[in-house]
DNA sequence: TCCTAGAATTGTAGCGCTACAATAAAATGT
DNA sequence: ACATTTTATTGTAGCGCTACAATTCTAGGA
């Protein structure tokens, strides 16, 4: 308790004070904020003026209290280890900018910590709830959806808490595992992770079946991983690959940053990319039009799927609702396959 | 406005409704959220349990109006595109929760972003603003110290707004020199970053001058690039540099990133590392330990400045003020030099 | 059984802003 | 010049919670 009153305004500067300063009401103040083509332009500079000289900042907790409404979208990340959500959080940033509203970003490395930042963001009321698919904690859809705050998840499908805002991922992974059979590859590891991130990765191995079976090939050579942000796994997914099947000729990677792990792991081992073994990656990483060779991957619109998200949760109550919201993605063929 | 109105909650759940669900004073509510000790166990249970399956979620923005006091930590980050921040963030994270608070964090690329990012963390009248290192608006600084708000500025020295948390800088850059010169590295090339990231920059090439004076050898190799977070400019520089000087012997990097850019281009180029020449990076991202050869780096305890910078925040007046708060670095040797 | 002290619960006013209504001032029409 | 309409400004009550105060309840002692 003594922490929280070392944190009080040792000056609180309101309208009030605004309004003394520049001889009008507290309304008046407010209308400028607020409804600023409600007041005559002289009236309404003299405002603004003193309210900048006296370093005025409007308190939004107490505006979002009367008004019933806010002006801030909360986003829960899972991770900002890499640049998994950059160009998503890009599109969800300029798309609120683009209605007036800010965003709010928490990060969430586990459920718990998930549900933790969704109390704390519908307890400071957002206008809307951006939440990225994964594991969730159990009570998590529960206490969104009775909050009655607009919720999207993205990456997510049908399934999705509020509605999915994602790309065709099994669309991606079929399209992708046909670039590598297209190549000539015969024996095709896939790499799978464990626990879940919902449809960013549980859509790709059943697509991946159907390529390889359409085309007659095995579709035996899976592996899992625990988390797809790590270099190290795809050290470890060559090593294990290669003791499962020397003939392996390709890897399918969850991320970019995996598929370079597994890259360097190859170059470490004196394995040749892609003579000896293919490899592609997902996500469009900045990291892959780096390396030699330069990776092949999946490329989502992330910044599109951010954009998405921010229709709906702003959009109307019929937005909301109904099938997910599917963005584009593109195959990028590169050095490595 | 009609934005705004779209986002007003269909049904309002409030103190009130648990009360009368529980058939207690929405006072006593109010004390088992916030003052559990005062509540009798049996009572509590009952208030709990109802509030829990109503969904209740305590406004926050209400309380800390009436509380005057908020319970969250504001974070502006200029860059999430790689994980140059990922170790600070989840030392705030940390510290905060251990006191109770929560981290709600912004986004902000341009020094104009970052302005707007205070303005709506002040107006949610966050309990302490933890700011980052580099160039700001020319008003950022008046504009937080007016609110009263206890700010810091992690990586920034003297200069900082508020108070500043960072490491000895200058020391780790002179470290690092002289573990390049004591390699019989001689002709070492330093690549400085444009427009300033104050501190988190600024003291670096002085520090490496001085070393290279004190050890008799010229300082000459100075190339700047604009952004320290794309592999690009690291191979930018190695074209640069060898345009320059082709005896150069050893590059500074002012990342991990960029190091891990000019280790690729000395690859593409056949130029060995370090046989032909040695790459230091900086900040010890993943990366650096995937790539061959392994990246020799300085391992800012970056953890332990967010930790430090919520220790400020949450501590009192006298902590905010005085001499720069300074954590540890390390000097990772590895194979890259 | 009565009194006192401490614990538990509840009451009151207000935090800073704003939706809606009321009033005042300015502009337009006869 | 007066009446009516429109524009600009201001007044009121309340948003959901809580600091502080007041009241009620409970337990222990005389």
């Amino acid at each position: 308790m003594s922490d929280a009153t070392d944190s009080r305004q040792p000056r609180k500067l309101t309208m009030q004070d605004v309004a003394r300063a520049a001889g009008v009401s507290p309304m008046t103040v407010s209308n400028c904020f607020r409804y600023p083509e409600r007041v005559q332009e002289k009236t309404k500079s003299q405002v603004m003026k003193v309210a900048a000289e006296l370093g005025y900042v409007p308190n939004l907790s107490a505006g979002l209290l009367a008004a019933g409404s806010s002006r801030v979208i909360g986003a829960v990340l899972p991770s900002m280890r890499n640049s998994s959500f950059y160009r998503y959080t890009v599109g969800l940033r300029e798309a609120a900018a683009e209605r007036g509203y800010a965003v709010i970003t928490m990060i969430a490395e586990t459920p718990a910590e998930e549900l933790a930042a969704a109390q704390t963001l519908l307890g400071l009321r957002v206008a809307g709830l951006a939440l990225i698919a994964g594991p969730h904690a159990r009570e998590l859809k529960r206490l969104v959806e009775l909050s009655g705050t607009p919720v999207v998840e993205a990456w997510a499908g049908e399934d999705a808490i509020g509605r999915g805002v994602s790309y065709d991922v099994g669309g991606a992974s079929s399209a992708l595992t046909r670039h590598l059979i297209a190549q000539g590859r015969r024996r095709i590891g896939f790499v799978d992770v464990a626990g879940g991130g919902g449809m960013r990765y549980s859509m790709r191995l059943p697509a991946f079946r159907r390529e390889m079976f359409a085309a007659g090939l095995a579709d035996d050579l899976v592996m899992t991983v625990r988390a797809a942000d790590g270099f190290g796994a795809g050290a470890q997914i060559i090593d294990d690959f290669l003791a499962r099947d020397r003939r392996i000729d390709a890897v399918l990677c969850p991320t970019d940053v995996v598929a370079a792990g597994a890259i360097f792991e190859c170059n470490r081992r004196g394995l040749s990319v892609p003579g000896g073994i293919a490899v592609a990656g997902w996500g469009d990483y900045d990291i892959g039009r780096q390396i030699t060779p330069t990776l092949t991957t999946v490329a989502p619109f992330s910044d599109a799927i951010g954009r998405g998200a921010v229709s709906i949760l702003l959009g109307d109550e019929a937005q909301r609702r109904g099938a997910p919201l599917l963005t584009a993605f593109n195959i990028l063929p590169r050095e490595s396959t």
